[in-house]
DNA sequence: GCCGTTTTCGGCCCGACTGTTTTCAGTCG
């Protein structure tokens, strides 16, 4: 049997909400004991290691070691573990016999309210509870009203419909958007996007909007007339809550220019980061929220319009938003150490990529030719070089191609390499006309923001020839090693049999590494975020054969791969494992992605060093196998 | 139930919004 952390997680949710029914608020130990479990739930959930592995290999002393599991809770895990089940789970339930899943997350209604229902009838679950509103009988309860039961019904409809959280990338556009209409607002000072579109997380579950006005109230008044707007959920003096048309929530606070600084720490997240500062700042005799840092015992405000004035006067250099998860970002800020503070200054930026190392031409599944990809990523992009990474043949669907195409394609980019260097090619009579605005991505917000860092001698551009080559079901290849080896550089990737065990999965990956035609291991985990899990690997010991070969691995920056994600990412850089960011670019428009993948790399706490499509083509070529 | 730069007991983040509460609890972010 095999439990994951999930799953784990989940059951400990579970007894957290049947706790927080069972407490009252004279019982304080009860009280902070669901929040121990939800501590928990959480730690687990961001765990980039199976819990059943860390039991596997080092019973419950591995499962201490976690934070926020101590004994009570790491022996439930363990019970859980062999068992499949947890007795003092099963004990609640016969108190409270309810289909606790049904209620979880469940925006509303909360165990409290629950458990006053449940005092006077006797639902089990969402439809018995669905079907006490139609019957207009929760109107009977004390505190009830049929104002509340509209407003249930509403929750549990759309409860039903569920909320995935959506993509970065596919939100980067609208929230473009908003940013530029509220912008042009002269209520509006300055206007920020927090949350966890300023961490630059994966997913985004709604959007978090933070104003600087002198006139809060006409500013909420703007944006709940907004024509995107489906519903408003909440409104007062300085928040707002929507819901868009397109599904998201929107959630808007205005603050005065003097809390700038305090309310974007406090909104930008994340939740367990905001925590851990506001307890430093009780630590002080401070209060820390979204309008400032005070002293408690004068009152006097200490700091608000800056984040860095918050995050001196609590003792920690600024952090970057990318980095505040509460990962262990706080403890390292507060020893202000001197390796901290070049992990900060060093941390992969922006725009800093010289080169893109995974791109397909329209000779497989890409949508453009080598010359246009070239052309876009040289003109638009600003890259120095690019490699062009065509799927090789078992993977036929995407049209793969066989040793003769890829050293007919080989011979094909030495001739443009050639005209580059002749300077004929970037000309403005050479400019792709096939490309005319497709979409509107580029436009709204692919080149927003970018940095000319244009090398003035377009001559020294160049195409590398490589190939995305196919890792077979025993890791062996689909290309022979005296081909690949006429390349310039190979990434090799899994396309098939995902469902293989970790074991043998990890395996077929470490064979690939050691081939040593293989530069890099493209998207190592395979996932497609929201659609796909990815297969299992044995991270730690894909890591300890990419150091071992010096092959390095990819993190694919299509916003929907995000592979390596970025506790992998942290690990690489422990390990020394060198990674590269890639764009998986099918159309010139995707090399927009790269930003997302540089996000995820900070994510990681990589450094310039830990990526080396940073460097120029030749040092790049250098540190490969 | 967890945890430790006031540590092995005594704490545990903070404020806005909603509802019908006439002073606050529940829920959320």
């Amino acid at each position: 049997m095999t439990i994951t952390n999930a799953e784990i997680s989940k059951m400990l949710r579970r007894i957290a909400f049947l706790l927080e029914m069972d407490s009252n608020k004279d019982d304080k130990n009860i009280n902070f004991k669901n929040k121990a479990y939800l501590r928990a739930a959480d730690q687990i959930e961001n765990l980039p290691v199976r819990l059943e592995t860390i039991y596997k290999e080092n019973g419950l002393i591995g499962l201490l070691q976690i934070p926020s599991i101590g004994k009570a809770i790491s022996s439930k895990i363990e019970e859980y573990l062999n068992t499949g089940k947890i007795e003092y789970y099963e004990k609640l339930q016969i108190k409270y016999p309810i289909d606790v899943d049904d209620f979880l997350g469940l925006e509303g209604i909360g165990p409290k309210t629950l458990k006053e229902i449940l005092d006077t009838t006797t639902i089990r679950n969402l439809n018995d509870l669905e079907s006490l509103i139609k019957e207009k009988k929760l109107r009977r309860i004390p505190g009830f009203s049929e104002k509340k039961e509209v407003n249930l019904l509403k929750k549990i409809q759309s409860h039903r419909i569920g909320k995935s959280r959506f993509l970065l990338g596919d939100l980067f556009p609208i929230i473009n958007q908003i940013e530029n209409y509220l912008t042009g607002n002269e209520k509006v000072s300055k206007l920020i996007v927090v949350g966890s579109f300023r961490r630059m997380k994966e997913t985004i579950g709604d959007i978090d909007l933070l104003v600087v006005s002198k006139h809060p109230s006409d500013i909420i008044d703007d944006l709940i007339t907004l024509p995107e707007i489906e519903e408003i959920l909440s409104r007062g003096t300085s928040k707002a809550f929507v819901r868009l048309k397109n599904g998201i929530d929107l959630d808007m606070l205005v603050v005065p220019e003097d809390s700038f600084g305090s309310a974007s720490l406090y909104f930008t997240g994340s939740k367990e980061h905001g925590i851990q500062l506001r307890k430093l700042a009780q630590g002080r005799d401070y209060r820390l929220n979204e309008w400032g840092l005070f002293d408690n015992k004068t009152g006097q405000k200490l700091a608000g319009d800056s984040e860095t004035e918050i995050y001196n006067l609590l003792g920690l250099e600024w952090i970057p938003p990318e980095m505040r998860e509460n990962h262990g970002e706080i403890e390292m800020a507060k020893r202000h150490s001197r390796q901290w503070i070049n992990k900060i200054q060093n941390l992969v930026e922006y725009e800093s990529l010289k080169g893109d190392l995974q791109v397909h031409s329209n000779n497989t599944d890409g949508q453009l030719s080598i010359e246009e990809m070239a052309y876009f990523a040289k003109t638009k992009f600003h890259l120095d070089y690019i490699a062009i990474t065509d799927h090789t043949k078992s993977l036929a669907i995407a049209k793969g191609l066989d040793e003769q195409q890829l050293l007919d394609q080989l011979i094909k980019i030495n001739e443009i390499n050639d005209r580059i260097k002749s300077g004929d090619f970037f000309v403005e009579e050479n400019r792709p006309k096939s490309n005319r605005d497709r979409n509107n991505y580029l436009k709204e917000a692919g080149t927003k923001n970018l940095k000319d860092n244009r090398n003035k001698d377009d001559k020294k551009f160049r195409i590398l020839a490589g190939a995305e080559v196919n890792i077979l079901k025993d890791g062996s290849l689909d290309i022979s090693n005296n081909v690949l080896d006429r390349l310039d550089i190979i990434g090799a990737a899994i396309h098939s049999n995902f469902s293989l065990t970790e074991e043998i999965q990890t395996e077929r990956l470490i064979r690939a590494a050691q081939n040593p035609s293989v530069d890099i291991i493209f998207h190592p985990t395979g996932r497609i975020i929201n659609k796909r899990e990815g297969y299992p690997v044995n991270i730690s010991k894909l890591l300890f054969t990419a150091m071992e070969t010096n092959t390095v691995l990819e993190i694919d920056a299509h916003y929907n791969r995000l592979d390596l994600k970025d506790e992998f990412i942290r690990m690489a850089t422990d390990t020394g494992v060198k990674m590269v960011i890639d764009s998986d670019a099918h159309h010139s428009l995707h090399y927009a992605f790269l930003k997302f993948g540089i996000a995820q790399a900070r994510r990681g706490w990589a450094e310039r060093d830990d990526i080396l499509n940073v460097l120029p083509v030749s040092d790049l070529l250098k540190n490969l196998k």
